[in-house]
DNA sequence: AACTATTTATAAGA
DNA sequence: TTCTTATAAATAGTT
């Protein structure tokens, strides 16, 4: 949709293939939001340009939700590629690692193809990095959520303070003007202040 | 683009919002795929249907890769949030490249035996193994930390509200001894106490 | 699942 | 880069 139509192969102008990643990218990620609001979808999108800028978009639900989703898909194809064991989200790292074994010693007897070893091999690999990319997610919100912790606490510690002050100006003056200037020990400035830097 | 505009909000009918759902679908990928040929980029495309039925799209590099390059974004961002690089310790992201770069050079221009490459693979994936050690290592102590500054804030927090109490309370002994119970605004019990549960 | 009137995206040009 | 515009492509509503 332009001037004229465009085969889709590789652009092999270095400029032009930058203006059409551009503007391309901006097209995609729009449509991808649009998807996901019209037909209430989770839609997640990654896109690696050639020198290696990352961009990405997910709907709604995080990233990781959506990750997650897949993950539980290639799971699935893995079984049915044969690796049948039933929760291969609650194995212990040996018992995959046997089950890992076990598929090899197969391959070995019967002679599978080079092909089927390469897509079990990718498949690990896949479900490697999207494990990895959720745990960095969540590792992500969790000091998110302790930094909004933090912030919460401050402000809170704040407002005391300022209450505190308060008060004790306030006494000052009534003790002032009562004309009785002991009570040293009450007029303290608080102490806890500089607990934290 | 179609008989009319439409706005970009939920579809309320069920069986046009599963057409729209079904035909952006298709286009949404087809452009993913046009994007990554065209510009030679690496695209990861994952939708999921509001029935829970999954699509994906991955162009050439597998979808293990690009979410390995997420995972870095998203660990760099981490960084970003406050590990302050310095300590990454040692070598910038570039210099380390660049060293790699050289010794892929090195192979390159003697003819290097296989032996001498899977050396070198393994050297590589020894660093990468200790980089997500060192990683991992300082993301726990920073959350540590974080949790650290949580518990000393919420000491002081406690020290401040005890003495607020106490010199409410003492306050209204006064108050009652000089026979002069108005003041409610300065009797008031501190405001902020349930800011956290 | 096809059809088309329109809208939208975008290739090339400025 | 950014904007403009002619044209290709996508798609909303219809059949």
């Amino acid at each position: 949709m332009g001037r004229r139509k465009v085969e889709i192969k590789r652009i092999e102008n270095k400029s032009s293939r930058q203006v059409t990643f551009c503007k391309r990218r901006n097209g995609l990620m729009e449509k991808a939001r649009q998807l996901s609001i019209l037909c209430e979808s989770s839609v997640a999108l990654i896109i690696v340009s050639d020198n290696g800028r990352l961009y990405s978009f997910s709907s709604g639900d995080s990233m990781a939700k959506i990750l997650g989703r897949y993950e539980l898909q290639q799971a699935d194809d893995l079984k049915t590629l044969d690796l049948e064991e039933k929760n291969l989200n609650y194995l212990s790292h040996k018992e995959l690692l046997e089950i890992i074994q076990c598929k090899i010693d197969e391959t070995k007897s019967d002679n599978v193809s080079i092909d089927c070893l390469k897509s079990l091999e990718e498949q690990l690999k896949t479900a490697l990095s999207i494990t990895r990319a959720r745990k960095a997610e969540l590792t992500m919100e969790f000091v998110r959520s302790l930094q909004e912790k933090e912030k919460l606490l401050r402000e809170e510690n704040q407002l005391l303070t300022s209450q505190l002050t308060k008060m004790t100006k306030s006494r000052e003056t009534e003790d002032a003007r009562a004309m009785s200037p002991e009570n040293s020990s009450r007029n303290k400035p608080p102490e806890t202040l500089l607990l934290l830097k």
